[in-house]
DNA sequence: ATCGGTACCTGCACGC
DNA sequence: TGCGTGCAGGTACCGA
């Protein structure tokens, strides 16, 4: 489900909510959410004060006042605020004011202990430089679609995202990073930029069951161009959108407006 | 370094 | 109606 743009709507939704809020008790129910030993985890959040909400990638950071928590939602993981728990809660955190549930049916999500992964992330999409973009690409002789979904390359972009991008900045999906111009690099990075920031706008992409943190939808999925668009017209030149398949994902674009 | 394949887990749409 | 298959917003690990 969730990407930069769905995790940082997640995390806007949240933060107000749980800002300065105690964890009264927690109790984790997967043994695949959270590996390793639930109670121990349990035991460490319990008593702590939440001190900030905050988004690195993929991930939800929960500062508090002793160490961190990190949220992971996989792709089917929600966070709720008061929502109802169900057959799919793997986590309750019950605060000084409010239950926060963590829902995932497919259990892809993680909630973990200062995890390493969140240090071996790539910049922010929309923080890195145009030129530090640039010398990154370089630096790669991978296809784009593979690179751009590497979260130590750059974190926060999924499927949806690269697919949009790519597409917008007129690039194909299996073009070799190291051997894009500066000009159709500066294309993409803008194109990037642009994608992230409107489906910010947009409170990101619902395709199925996505909802943050007050359980309501995105609306940025009304406006793919690409993605899960495969035999309709391309919106800028009416060639049929293509979907092969790229690192395992599906992968849409247009023929015609991405050529290699 | 990069790639393809597999694995983790559940739900849903589809064809028969 | 039921059953098998393939696919889904994610990541980690393996061997080549």
């Amino acid at each position: 489900m969730p990407e930069l743009p769905e995790v940082e709507t997640v995390v806007r939704t949240l933060a107000p909510h749980l800002r300065g809020r105690r964890i009264v008790s927690a109790a984790f129910t997967s043994r695949f959410v959270t590996p390793g030993n639930r109670r121990a985890l349990a035991r460490r959040v319990a008593g702590r004060r939440i001190e900030s909400v905050r988004r690195r990638g993929k991930f939800i950071v929960i500062e508090l006042d002793r160490g961190t928590l990190a949220v992971h939602l996989g792709m089917t993981g929600k966070l709720l605020m008061d929502g109802m728990s169900g057959e799919h809660t793997h986590a309750v955190f019950t605060l000084d004011s409010g239950v926060l549930l963590y829902d995932d049916p497919r259990q892809f999500g993680r909630i973990e202990w200062c995890p390493a992964r969140v240090a071996r992330l790539g910049p922010e999409p929309l923080e890195i430089g145009l030129e530090e973009f640039i010398a990154r690409l370089r630096r790669h002789k991978a296809r784009l679609k593979p690179l751009l979904l590497n979260q130590a390359f750059l974190a926060g972009l999924g499927n949806i995202y690269v697919d949009e991008s790519l597409f917008t900045g007129g690039i194909h999906p299996l073009a070799i990073a190291s051997r894009l111009s500066a000009p159709r690099a500066a294309r993409l990075y803008q194109a990037m930029r642009d994608v992230i920031r409107l489906a910010i706008e947009h409170r990101g992409s619902s395709i199925s069951d996505y909802v943050d943190a007050d359980g309501n939808r995105g609306e940025f999925q009304l406006l793919h161009r690409v993605y899960g668009r495969e035999g309709e017209p391309c919106i800028e030149c009416g060639a049929l959108i293509r979907k092969i398949v790229v690192a395992q994902r599906g992968t849409h674009y247009c023929p015609k407006c991405q050529k290699r």
